[in-house]
DNA sequence: CTAGGGTTATAC
DNA sequence: GTATAACCCTAG
């Protein structure tokens, strides 16, 4: 059986050929993998899946998501702030991915879905990307582009404006130049850099050569040995590992659960090293990546959007590559999705007792009305005041619902019609 | 869904 | 008791 380390750097030259999209799904499938995926894979696989959108062509949501996770993982890593490609990248596809609804519109369509697509990418996605950890690709380009999708909610001619710019082009070069920035910072794939070494090893070694199987067999763990590749091939073997398990790892061999990186980078994917059901699951549904399911815009629905009934709350998420390389539960999974059904006082939780025609030879109170518990009182927050504050300075008076959905997470405790009551307290103080 | 009137809880 | 904030009800 192959060493799962083995497979990684087959993988990634696979993965960094332009062989077609089924080839690399068929070898994620069959090649035993690593738990957890080196870095360096992770990151290969996700530059692979853009890749495979910029080739077909098809900017969608999970173009943006491979760019947010890309982001993760270097954070995580322990690099600086975003490079100036990814956050360009990131801001060209959030705005192609919500100016395509302007472009695709139907007869019947009156603009709801670009209005949806700037709740969900901007109001939702971007709004909490600003507030999170991820605040790094928060750039001003970002910042500007929602401030033009906003007023393009607005105002129909900054609508005209931006259906008539070629944000496709736009963003599918801004990945591409990302894309070539990424690939010439992580260098050759680890098996050509292997390759070149004992080309040189051989040219060098003159005579006395009889060019056997067994022969390079020799000459490539003492490569191995020598070398102790580190750093920029982070997750492959140095020479202790080549050493202690054989050439490659095709002697006693390391198990898979080995897990030098969960010690050398305990902060970077936490998953647990023993469960390598874990990679068979990621994989199976990694094989889905790079086949396109053709939901509507692919949007794998990471964000805490709660109010978006069309992405964020319970709609059917597409399997499509929402499978998350990085294998954490983050600030976007679904865990922090509010549940309307424990612990949030949903108003369609109110507590109704049983109808009064049940009820009336038992509890004949309340002259045959309905009795409803009234919830208990909560001062809002001076947080939920300036979040109100800003999003109808934002939005306007009288989008209670929509400013509710923009902030699911501070208004979970509240509904629409609390924002509503909330406002008029506060404008009659004024 | 929102606006606006009504009711209730709480602080003073 | 009164003022006010928070919450409820319901017509349109």
């Amino acid at each position: 059986m192959l060493d799962p380390r083995i497979t990684s750097w087959i993988l990634e030259f696979v993965l960094r050929q332009p062989a077609e999209d089924w080839m690399a799904n068929e070898l994620l499938f069959a090649l035993p993998l690593p738990s957890p995926l080196s870095p360096r894979l992770k990151k290969i696989l996700l530059l692979r899946r853009l890749s495979s959108d910029l080739s077909r062509p098809s900017l969608s949501a999970r173009t943006l998501l491979s760019l947010e996770l890309i982001e993760e993982l270097e954070r995580y890593a322990g690099a600086g702030a975003p490079s100036n490609s990814l956050a360009a990248a990131y801001a060209a596809v959030a705005v192609e991915c919500t100016t395509r609804f302007l472009r695709e519109r139907s007869d019947d369509d009156h603009g709801e879905d670009f209005f949806d697509a700037v709740n969900r990418i901007w109001n939702c996605r971007v709004a909490d990307l600003e507030r999170s950890e991820a605040a790094g690709l928060f750039s001003p380009a970002l910042r500007e582009a929602r401030r033009e999708m906003e007023e393009a909610i607005v105002n129909p001619v900054v609508r005209v404006g931006l259906t008539g710019r070629d944000t496709k082009k736009a963003a599918l070069d801004a990945v591409r130049v990302y894309l070539e920035e990424a690939e010439k910072e992580m260098g050759p794939p680890y098996l050509e850099h292997l390759a070149k070494a004992v080309c040189e090893e051989w040219m060098s070694s003159g005579t006395g050569r009889d060019g056997s199987v067994v022969e390079l067999y020799e000459m490539l763990r003492n490569l191995l040995a020598s070398q102790g590749e580190r750093g920029r091939y982070e997750g492959l073997p140095d020479g202790n590992t080549a050493k202690s398990s054989g050439l490659l790892g095709f002697g006693a061999g390391k198990g898979p659960n080995n897990d030098d990186d969960a010690i050398a980078r305990p902060n970077l994917m936490n998953q647990d090293p023993s469960d390598l059901e874990h990679v068979e699951e990621n994989r199976e549904r990694a094989s889905l990546s790079f086949v396109d399911k053709g939901t509507k815009d692919g949007n794998p629905g990471t964000t805490t959007c709660v109010g978006d009934k069309r992405d964020c709350a319970g709609a059917p998420k597409p399997s499509l590559m929402d499978w998350n390389p990085t294998a954490r539960t983050f600030e976007w999974d679904e865990d922090s999705i509010e549940s309307p059904s424990e612990n949030s006082p949903d108003p369609s939780n109110k507590l109704h007792l049983p109808s009064a025609k049940r009820r009336e030879i038992s509890l004949p109170l309340e002259d045959n009305k309905t009795f409803v518990k009234r919830r208990r009182k909560k001062k809002w927050s001076s947080l939920e005041e300036e979040t109100l504050r800003k999003a109808v300075e934002r939005h306007g008076v009288g989008n209670w619902k929509f400013i509710k959905s923009c902030h699911p997470e501070i208004f979970k405790d509240r509904t629409e019609v609390d924002l509503k009551d909330k406002w008029r307290n506060m404008i009659r103080c004024i």
